[in-house]
DNA sequence: CGTCGAATACTCGGTTGCGAATATTCACCA
DNA sequence: TGGTGAATATTCGCAACCGAGTATTCGACG
């Protein structure tokens, strides 16, 4: 009956799912699928079922009973408690309100980027402005398609909209960033080539300084 | 001495900094810290040993022996071998050239938003844009004054500048839907407030249509 | 001169997360 | 008719992850 950590957003939207209706794990699960829900939230049976797990050992969740529809396994059916929809209540509305800490993996990534010689982040990056195209064009078909022919409010589709205007930020960040190393203006870039002309090896270290930080 | 599967970007982090030497761990974190590489890669003690741990079994990183400098906790040295040595170089190109599918906390929450009524949800994403202004200007402030005075080359700002990009494209986003909504356009708003409206609790289930999956 | 906090260096234990396996039934086609 | 593959519904076990704990020493301060 202990407080649930508000890590894996699945417990959410497990909780908001059960807010519907009572349904069995594996219903969930097709709903969150048949929604797309899935392409936005990290979705698989092992985390689903321990999340189940979790949420029901709180109190935020309860077992209405063990079903069996002729023929097919059993299954187990939740409904949402009253202390379970004002968690997700609360835990949604942090969600929306309260930007939170993400790593990125291309973030990751630049940190190291002193590691690879310029010339090869440049065709690293032109590989990637290419494939971020694509994935902007076809997420702007795909959203064409949906809203344009009016099969979903636009209210369902806004993480893919959201999706597509972080992805036109990053293809113009990355862009811009070749554009200043090819012309040769980026700042250092002569130090930066100069350390890889040194070594036959592409990894290597960047320099480190000590600056003052913030308050985390 | 298998294969390491290419998920946690610490393990990438960790055979990098080894490129430019022998350290022990602890010292590896030392090093990523004073770099602020923990603010992009998430850092902890106990994930640190474990992939060290993983990365030795896997031969990319090998024990040089175990120091003990002179009342001191006794430490194990690692270095990179030849094989680490081409992983980090593969792995950190893959990062930098192709897109990585990121499951967003922001972009889970927008999946749920109609189970919030339109009216708080316009608070909710208020106190949104608030926090986000308020961290593009200290991200802004805090470049400036790292690379205004030389501190730092742009080369290892790269990061900090990529997050900046992405918080003023979603600021931009939000503001955009607040618009829209507080001005009443946004299309479907009325039957959005009308469900709210039906119910005293705030959480409710969007309605789910079916539509054409993309390939993953 | 004592002690309190920060730094050093690592270990440990418990949860979480995930992929694969399981077992059954249905739909379809040859 | 029988065989293949998809759908239904869940369990299992391991690997990863994280936070807290441990033990020591150094430096600062009163």
């Amino acid at each position: 009956m202990h407080r649930v950590r508000r890590s894996n957003p699945l417990a959410l939207a497990v909780m908001v799912t059960l807010a519907e209706g009572p349904r069995h794990p594996y219903e969930i699960a097709q709903t969150l699928k048949r929604r797309h829900h899935d392409e936005s939230i990290r979705l698989n049976f092992g985390s689903l079922y321990s999340v189940v797990n979790v949420l029901e050992r709180a109190g935020l969740i309860a077992a209405e009973g063990v079903e069996r529809d002729q023929r097919r396994p059993e299954r187990t059916v939740y409904a949402l408690t009253p202390a379970g929809h004002d968690e997700a209540d609360d835990w949604l509305g942090e969600l929306l309100a309260t930007p939170a800490k993400e790593y990125l993996q291309f973030e990751a990534a630049l940190t190291m980027v002193g590691a690879v010689a310029p010339g090869r982040v440049v065709d690293l990056l032109g590989d990637r402005i290419v494939a971020l195209d694509a994935e902007i064009a076809g997420g702007a078909a795909r959203l064409a398609l949906l809203v344009g022919r009016h099969e979903l409010p636009r209210l369902f589709v806004l993480e893919a909209e959201y999706q597509q205007a972080l992805l036109v930020a990053e293809v113009a960040f990355v862009r811009a960033l070749v554009a200043e190393i090819t012309a040769g203006t980026f700042p250092g870039l002569a130090q930066w080539q100069a350390w890889h002309d040194g070594r036959s090896t592409a990894v290597h270290p960047p320099i480190p300084v000590s600056a003052p930080r913030r308050t985390p």
